[in-house]
DNA sequence: CAATAGATCATCT
DNA sequence: GATGATCTATTGC
């Protein structure tokens, strides 16, 4: 793929955020992260809510550090962890006033479409490409992405999430979130089944029993 | 494959 | 002073 693929994407408005922040989550595969030049298509995310969920940064109340996830949706909130790695979120959630309600989605992987180059410059140990962003540390790694980018708009900002309509669609399954010790139950990580950038194939075919178990109940 | 240790620091108690 | 929305290398089946 190159530059002149992207065309026809449309970058993604604020009311796409304006959402509940676990449909955001879902409705964020697929689509194309863009910043610096580099591309890549999301293929798993996870959302984190607000007071509610003790998993989610967002559960003590607002902070220093989380305060854009209580702030507008629609913007980027980037954390430093384990001393060593960001990770990416865009904040989402249907709540209007600063402070009601606060949520965001964890960016987890995705697929490297434009750039490669670069991003095998600063992921050297990635072995293949399909490894150069399926973690979140990984792809911000990969992407450049650090402190400066928190708090961006996802709109103006350059880092941006785009539609790209006619892209094919993908499998979608659902599953506990990973790396967690609180609300470890709740099915809030989503991901393209099968896709091989997602963070690990024990994780993909744990999923995949997710989904399964899922689709059973409902009937 | 699965389990574990180590790296390394901002944030919060 | 402990913990954490992680990653990598290494060890052991």
């Amino acid at each position: 793929m190159t530059q002149e693929d992207l065309a026809g994407a449309e970058v993604l408005p604020a009311s796409f955020y304006a959402r509940p922040t676990a449909l955001v989550a879902q409705d964020l595969l697929g689509k194309l992260l863009v910043f610096d030049g580099l591309v890549a298509r999301i293929v798993e995310t996870e959302a984190y809510l607000g007071r509610e969920d003790a998993a989610s940064h967002a559960a003590p109340g607002p902070t220093a550090r989380n305060a854009v996830m209580f702030g507008p949706p629609g913007v980027s909130y980037v954390y430093f962890i384990y001393g060593m790695y960001f990770c990416l979120n865009a904040v989402a959630h249907a709540g209007e006033h600063a402070g009601a309600e606060a949520g965001a989605v964890l960016i987890r992987a995705a697929e490297p479409l434009c750039g490669l180059g670069t991003m095998r410059e600063r992921r050297a140990s990635a072995r293949c490409w399909q490894d150069l962003a399926s973690g979140p540390g990984k792809l911000t790694r990969a992407f450049g992405i650090g402190r400066a980018e928190n708090g961006a708009s996802l709109v103006d900002g350059p880092l941006r999430f785009l539609d790209l309509p006619g892209a094919e669609a993908l499998d979608v399954a659902v599953s506990p979130r990973i790396g967690i010790r609180k609300c470890a139950d709740w099915p809030l990580r989503f991901f393209a089944l099968g896709h091989p950038c997602v963070t690990s194939s024990r994780l993909n075919r744990a999923g995949t029993l997710a989904l399964a178990r899922a689709a059973a109940m409902r009937t």
